[in-house]
DNA sequence: CAAACGATCGGCT
DNA sequence: GCCGATCGTTTGC
């Protein structure tokens, strides 16, 4: 029986920053079933969770806030090099996550959608997210408090329940910054990606139809 | 300076 | 299914 060799940290399966400066739609696929870290408390180990639906973002179509190369204050992160984060304020109250893309000058990103905090989460943690989220058991519909994998599903419950918030604007993504994603790891739950219109932008005209939202669906053993 | 507008969510009909 | 909340960013006067 082989035993596992204690893993030194600097050796570690965090997705580099080249794994981010690649098309949108590459990266958005790539992404799913990826392992989100956020160190979300100093001294606790951090949150992680498996991303399971994330949408592209292109300054090549009306969808994107740096639609036509438009930049401004918000959008110069999308600007980037690949590998920073994008955080910005929806409607007034929902902090949404976006991973910068595609090679410096080019405006593209790919918004966290949704993910399931994984298996062998400690129950501190799951009591961290459960308290963000405003989840109480005798509150929540049954369904959804007993499946800590709906805790997370939409942009803004992920930013709420991990924290994240404006000041995680524009980091790059690894450890030291506390974002990070590591590759899936061995033996995680096979996955088919299902891909389908991105929500929430009518505004886009036909560019709202383009199928840029991908869902990883879990397949039965 | 004023006003419109959201890459959403939760509550209610 | 519909509707209101809520505020930083953006644009127009």
């Amino acid at each position: 029986m082989a035993r596992e060799l204690p893993t030194s940290p600097m050796a570690t399966n965090t997705l580099p920053r080249q794994s981010f400066e690649r098309d949108a739609l590459v990266v958005a696929r790539e992404l799913l079933g990826c392992v989100l870290c956020v160190a979300d408390r100093q001294h606790e180990p951090p949150l992680r969770l498996v991303v399971v639906e994330t949408e592209a973002y292109h300054q090549r179509e009306r969808g994107a806030h740096c639609f036509g190369g438009r930049r401004t204050k918000r959008t110069a992160p999308m600007f980037a090099a690949g590998g920073i984060t994008y955080v910005y304020l929806v409607y007034g109250m929902h902090w949404a996550l976006n991973v910068v893309v595609e090679a410096e000058e080019v405006g593209a990103a790919v918004l966290i959608r949704a993910a399931r905090p994984m298996p062998e989460t400690a129950p501190e943690a799951f009591a961290r997210i459960a308290a963000r989220r405003h989840l109480d058991a005798s509150k929540t519909p049954s369904q959804i408090w007993r499946d800590p994998g709906r805790w997370l599903d939409g942009p803004g419950k992920l930013c709420q329940g991990l924290a994240i918030e404006g000041r995680h604007n524009a980091l790059p993504l690894e450890p030291s910054s506390g974002v990070w994603f590591e590759r899936p790891p061995k033996g995680a739950q096979p996955f088919e990606i299902v891909a389908g219109p991105r929500v929430g932008i009518d505004y886009a005209g036909q560019d709202a139809a383009l199928p840029w939202r991908f869902r990883a669906v879990m397949v039965a053993a």
